[in-house]
DNA sequence: CACCCTCGAGTTCA
DNA sequence: CTCGAGGGTG
């Protein structure tokens, strides 16, 4: 019975537990209906609350399936009276969701067969805020209350008043007596970003999103307050909008359809939602649901979906509603951009660099659209910042949608097995002491650069990366399979700078372990050994002779060596003579990426003359520094460093431009875009990624990777994200595909002919 | 001393 | 693609 603990949820998976909740939630609104309705009591209190635990520890698991109207938010339920209870004069209906363009589709055919004809949709975006309704008596606002349990709110009238945009008075005539506006109250992402600035310079806590933010600025109290408190709280009121979309108890609209409802509301001078638009299919709406849901983000405030309704008021009564929703509209939800799932270990891996790296491993969940089984946790700082031990529950989401990221731990569900984790002190593929890189880093690093198998596997990547040398069949899979075969014993690769001497016979005898993809484990089979591949080794045809792994070389490797394997020797072979700043990113040197490396590669020439240069002469180069001077000095004082560039040399590789005359010659200049900065963001068709940076440096201009008001164009294609954004708030001169190509082609003045 | 920018890492998708 | 860290520049 009711002790106060959170129930056990073993297992409960989703659809379950949107069944669950679903009864649950029908069952509680009834007995609270019951409650306040009349003095019958369908059951008793201890049942009751047993129901509302329940449903609060399945929220908690899956905060997507907490509606709106979910009894654990409303007044009934909770916290009781910090407010007083209203009424609202009618029902405030929640909606039914739709999780899948089948399930609406599937919707609107039950509506146009019912209806009996063709019906308009009215599609509008579902902000993601707090649900208000206010109340006009002969046009004056009386009172305004929260949602609460759908007929009874919290009255938070005082606060509403301070809102920017809501009337006193409505405007025009003709009033109705009495009116209900429903609508959402919200903060833009903008102002949600600069209320938690302004929270964290009062040194007050932070707002986790922006819903709840809004939600607690509602229902503030002003009594007890001291002035910086009060201050704090007109910060939080001053920057909550609202807009309306609907209303309550009128009896006779003068209008046909609810988008000439939205019409009358804006002639009143409310705030109306500018995305909205009256769908005359059901394949038209649907349009509209896909459209937002690529383009979520680009609005200014957040949505959880899209709220279709029926537009013909007259078939809203033909439809009617049942117990708790109206059958004449429906939500449509986009995949949660937050969910819980079970923090089952951390582990530590290496990169290239030598930083060790804390990442979560997670139980698979399905955020915003994909599976994620791994996070970044950055260093042990982190770790301990956000308070997560291994075996909780923890929250899950993507950064800008795409990046996962683990919020922090849901602490109720914890029930003791949990542990923390400890940074370990060994690197744990070489077992080389982690040591900070200099005083007062918090980052750990691997010292062991030259042979820590985890720094070699990753510079060998690195090496093949498009930002580098750009070779193709030189991935991750490759780079572990070069130097870390578990046959032969020596691998291929000691370190990268045997990666221009390969030959065919150092590939056709690699065995690589096999892992699993779900697991990350190595796969076993049935013996207990490792089940192994041979990735480079061609499967053998019958007439093929047969030939011995371990046996002689024959000097032909067509027959055994695959084609990947065949590929990756050839594209090896091309790369010796690609640019020689793709082969100073190749070198892994610390602070040296393309940029710094074109510059180095312009001013120089060639690797020897760097290697030769002074400090003070490579400091000299624009964008380059002393910091980054230093760091070439002091790479190439290291032995097996030069032994690197003079075993390439030796293997044929390029390591300079041709022709090009000695440090100190100087660009070209000229060229169309001379002097100007262009950002290139999403897909342009036509170019690819590089290909579109490629063409900006060769037009003379300059190929920035971030957006700033020093940019003088971007050029923005399908898929665009935050850069666009960025550059609409500067009010910078987007540009499409087909402007693009004009500009890298014939410059800026071609763009205004 | 502000800014603005690049670097480096992690991640997932088609 | 995004973030934090930290370098470079005006």
């Amino acid at each position: 019975m009711a002790d106060g603990a959170a129930p056990d949820l073993p297992d409960l998976e989703l659809e379950q537990a949107r069944d669950e909740v679903g009864r649950l939630t029908e069952r509680i609104i009834r007995a609270r209906d019951a409650y306040y309705g009349a003095d019958a009591e369908i059951v008793d209190d201890a049942t009751y609350d047993e129901w509302m635990r329940r449903l609060e520890a399945i929220e908690r698991l899956y905060p997507q399936l907490q509606g709106q109207d979910s009894p654990t938010l409303s007044v009934g339920a909770a916290s009781a009276t910090l407010f007083a209870p209203v009424e609202h004069a009618e029902r405030m209906l929640s909606l039914d969701n739709v999780f899948s363009e089948e399930e609406f589709l599937a919707w609107a055919a039950r509506v146009e067969r019912d209806a009996g004809r063709a019906v308009h949709y009215l599609c509008e975006l579902k902000i993601d805020g707090l649900a208000l309704s206010l109340r006009y008596e002969r046009g004056r606002l009386v009172s305004a209350a929260t949602r609460g349990d759908g007929r009874v709110g919290e009255d938070v009238t005082e606060n509403v008043r301070q809102i920017a945009g809501i009337p006193e008075r409505l405007a025009g005539e003709g009033h109705p007596a009495l009116v209900e506006v429903r609508g959402e109250v919200f903060f833009t992402v903008a102002d949600f970003e600069s209320l938690n600035a302004y929270q964290e310079s009062m040194g007050d806590r932070l707002f986790a999103n922006p819903r709840n933010a809004a939600s607690g600025s509602l229902r503030q109290k002003t009594e007890g307050k001291n002035e910086r408190q009060l201050q704090a709280m007109r910060e939080r009121l001053s920057r909550l909008r609202l807009t309306v979309h609907g209303v309550g108890a009128w009896r006779n609209p003068p209008v046909s359809t609810q988008s000439e409802v939205y019409g009358l509301l804006k002639s009143w001078g409310l705030p109306t939602s500018p995305y909205f638009r009256v769908a005359s299919s059901a394949a038209e709406a649907d349009a509209f649901i896909r459209h937002y849901g690529e383009h979520r983000h680009d609005v200014e405030h957040e949505i959880d979906g899209i709220v279709v309704k029926v537009d013909e008021l007259a078939l809203h009564d033909e439809l009617g509603a049942t117990s708790r929703a109206p059958r004449w509209a429906i939500a449509f939800k986009y995949p949660p951009e937050q969910v819980n799932t079970k923090l089952l270990d951390v582990v530590v891996s290496v990169g290239r660099t030598g930083r060790a790296t804390p990442f979560a491993v997670m139980e698979p969940a399905r955020v915003a659209g994909s599976v994620v089984r791994q996070a970044t946790l950055h260093n042990q700082d982190v770790v301990k910042a956000k308070g997560v031990l291994i075996g909780d529950t923890v929250v899950l989401r993507k950064a800008g949608d795409v990046i996962p990221e683990v919020l922090g731990p849901v602490v109720e569900l914890r029930d003791g097995s949990e542990r923390a984790f400890v940074m370990p002190s060994e690197c744990p593929e070489c077992g080389s002491p982690l040591a900070p890189a200099k005083e007062g880093d918090i980052d750990l690093r691997c010292p062991n650069a030259r042979s820590c198998p985890a720094q070699v596997r990753g510079r060998v990547e690195h090496i093949g990366s498009r930002g580098a040398l750009d070779i193709e069949g030189l991935g991750e899979v490759s780079a572990a399979a070069l130097t870390q075969p578990v046959r032969p014993e020596i691998p291929p690769l000691v370190t990268e700078a045997g990666l221009f001497d390969l030959r065919p016979e150092d590939l056709f005898g690699i065995d690589v372990v096999v892992r699993d993809a779900e697991t990350g484990l190595v796969r076993l089979l049935e013996d207990g050994s490792p089940d192994t591949r041979s990735p480079f080794r061609r499967q053998r045809k019958r007439t093929d002779p047969p030939f011995d792994p371990n046996g002689p070389f024959d000097g032909d490797a067509s027959h055994i060596l695959s084609a990947a394997a065949t590929q990756l020797l050839a594209n090896i072979e091309a790369a010796k003579t690609k640019e020689l700043w793709r082969f100073l990113v190749a070198l892994s040197i610390r602070h040296v990426g393309p940029v710094a490396a074109r510059a180095l590669a312009q001013w120089f020439g060639s690797v020897d003359a760097i290697r030769a240069a002074s400090r003070d002469e490579l400091a000299g180069v624009e964008g380059v520094g002393g910091i980054i001077a230093d760091s070439l000095r002091d790479w190439f004082a290291v032995d097996w460093h030069v032994e690197i560039v003079e075993r390439w040399r030796a293997a044929g590789a390029q390591l300079a431009t041709p022709g090009h005359p000695g440090p100190g010659a100087v660009s070209s200049g000229g060229g169309v875009l001379e002097g100007l900065t262009v950002v290139a963001t999403g897909s342009l068709e036509g170019y690819t990624r590089e290909g579109a940076q490629e063409a900006i440096i060769r037009a003379g201009g300059k190929a920035a990777s971030s957006v700033s008001k020093k940019t003088d164009f971007v050029a923005a294609g399908p898929g665009a994200g935050s850069k666009l954004a960025k550059a609409e708030e500067l009010g910078l001169r987007i540009i499409d595909a087909a402007q693009f190509h004009l500009l890298v082609t014939q410059g800026p003045g071609a763009l205004d002919g």
